[in-house]
RNA sequence: CGGUGAGUGGCGCAGCUUGGUAGCGCACUUGUUUUGGGUACAAGGGGUCGCAGGUUCAAAUCCUGUCUCACCGACCA
């Protein structure tokens, strides 16, 4: 590719509104720009980088055994209203009504359309087991997109769904996911840890995020130094201590749940946890008796709710039991809150504490979550009846997994860990043209432009991805512009060396540079 | 949705308090200059100041409404 005919679109300013180095270099860079809140246009280089991203993600699905299919992006309403998620999925799901006022969704996650599909197309045991996946936009109406297209409300995503009639053969293909994810991002050649994880509103029941550990991450995921555990603060257990340890208590009210599990307004529960610990919201709702999602007293209720138990709360008489860090008690309206004293895992894990697989202690990353992959177990095939005729004849409901990765978030994921001050430093897998060729003033030496046009040709007929930058440029703007795009290896050609046949290359990323003899530089970048 | 802040050429900003129909840097065009790290000089093109309404002889500037955007919280690949 020549600069001249393509789309550099680089600027030396960051626009104001990108607070994440990733998203401030995909804009300079002219990776992507902005069209509206959490919408992007690819530009060229951006898309390049983008395909690179599905593709090895495609080549790994199919080497795992993985199916392609493409899904549509618009989804009748009448398949979310089988599953019930049409009611529970909220205003992150983007309804749309056709010219008949017939009701759509844009499609935020395909579960539902694939059990359709696989509803209709399989019907034999020895269909079994399946795994389909497809590449394709996604849309959620995102709260507060942020970050760019680090969560945008459109979005890249590869999602694979597999279909089984026994928990072994989801585990295998679980195991497959897993293994197939590890290679997915260690061939991208980035710094990640799968995590145990919380299942969330998808359901089911083990799952495992794969994170890209960088700074400005938005989880925090809990690792152990004296083991490989890796879970997600959402999740990570805590052990018990003994209370004797514990330095005061705090409370929270949250609002408690009744018999059906509905949240009742007029009692709340009482949630104790040890001074300097936090609350874990995830942790709370999960605790039968009290109201998911969490709701929280604030003061007046605080007051009025605790008035009205007789007394004031006085929390040194609360009796602990002696291995528990921190109680739920049951603070309902007019009943002696002592009694109903029950010990839970209630608090975020912190830095320092045991770890809850028993070796070594606990640290905190911050983590990019990339990917994320789940044991549906029967929850959509139920629903939806999709299932199949076992070796006796009769019809059984199947179980699913499913397997989820970010592509779009990888490309930022990977800038916000591949970057130093003059831009970014790509990964070669990922990378948008492999070497830069840098031609000093061609426009005014005969010579240059025809060694330059030689090894663009020669490099280009090699089939190695080339930016010949042939811009009538000062050298300067064309180094800071292959350094701010991050392309990892270039060539410079210039009078200096020209007389020796030599050119020089660099390495974007150690800042190494060597002489090459012009006539070895395809063998030398083709075998980096 | 709650809190905070911002909307002025493609990008970054000034002007607004003390109304008089717009300015700077980058980018872009042309010429000269420079020639291994965003060269310098000169001449140009491009905005009616988010939108709507109001006050006024006169509004980017004052008032009202509205839309959009970013950041912090609750959700997710």
């Amino acid at each position: 590719m020549r600069t001249s005919q393509y789309l550099l679109a680089t600027q030396k300013e960051t626009p104001a509104d990108a607070e994440v180095i990733s998203h401030q270099l995909m804009l300079r860079a002219g990776l992507i720009r902005k069209l509206a809140s959490g919408l992007y246009t690819w530009l060229p280089t951006g898309l390049r980088v983008l395909n690179k991203v599905a593709n090895i993600v495609r080549e790994e699905m199919n080497k795992a055994g993985a199916i392609e299919v493409l899904m549509p992006v618009v989804q009748p309403a009448d398949l979310w209203q089988e599953t019930g998620r049409w009611e529970e999925y909220g205003p992150e799901l983007l309804r749309i009504k056709d010219r008949h006022s017939r009701d759509f969704v844009l499609g935020p996650t395909h579960e539902e359309v694939i059990t359709s599909m696989v509803r209709n197309e399989i019907s034999s045991y020895k269909q079994l087991p399946i795994n389909l996946y497809q590449i394709q936009t996604k849309f959620r109406d995102e709260v507060r997109p942020r970050f760019g297209i680090m969560r945008g409300r459109e979005f890249t995503m590869k999602d694979a769904y597999s279909f089984h009639l026994t928990q072994e053969s989801l585990q295998d293909t679980y195991d497959a996911m897993y293994s197939a994810y590890c290679k997915i991002f260690e061939r991208m050649q980035l710094d990640f840890r799968p995590v145990m994880a919380d299942t969330g509103s998808i359901g089911g029941s083990v799952s495992h995020e794969f994170h890209v550990l960088a700074e400005s991450g938005e989880d925090n995921i809990a690792f152990s130094n004296g083991s490989d555990y890796a879970a997600n603060v959402e999740l990570a257990q805590t052990q018990q201590v003994d209370n004797a340890n514990v330095d005061g208590l705090q409370y929270v009210l949250a609002q408690a749940a009744d018999e059906d599990g509905e949240a009742d307004a007029n009692n709340w529960v009482l949630l104790v946890l040890a001074a300097g610990h936090t609350l874990n919201d995830i942790k709370a709702e999960k605790l039968s008796g009290v109201a998911a999602p969490l709701i929280t007293a604030n003061d007046e209720t605080v007051s009025a709710v605790l008035g009205a138990t007789g007394n004031d709360i006085d929390l040194a008489d609360v009796k602990v039991p002696v291995f528990a860090d921190y109680v739920v008690a049951a603070a309902l309206k007019n009943e002696a809150y002592a009694e109903k004293i029950t010990a839970a895992d209630l608090r975020n894990i912190e830095a320092g504490d045991p770890s809850p697989c028993g070796n070594g202690t606990i640290e905190i990353k911050r983590g990019i979550e990339v990917g994320h992959i789940f044991q549906l177990g029967d929850k959509y095939s139920e629903a939806m009846g999709c299932g199949v005729l076992n070796e006796n004849g009769k019809h059984e409901i199947l179980s699913m997994g499913c397997y989820g990765i970010g592509v779009s978030r990888v490309v930022a994921a990977a800038i916000e860990q591949n970057h130093d001050e003059h831009g970014i430093i790509w990964p070669d897998p990922i990378a948008p043209f492999k070497v830069a060729l840098i031609p000093m003033n061609m426009h005014k030496s005969q010579r240059i432009m025809e060694a330059a046009e030689a090894l663009y040709a020669e490099l280009t007929a090699a089939g190695v991805e080339v930016l010949f930058d042939d811009r009538k440029e000062r050298p300067g703007v064309m180094f800071k512009d292959m350094e701010l795009v991050g392309i990892p290896h270039s060539i410079v050609i210039g009078e200096r060396n020209l007389d020796e046949q030599l050119v020089e290359y660099k390495n974007r990323r150690s800042g190494e540079k060597s002489l090459l003899q012009l006539t070895e530089v395809t063998a030398f970048i083709g075998g980096l």
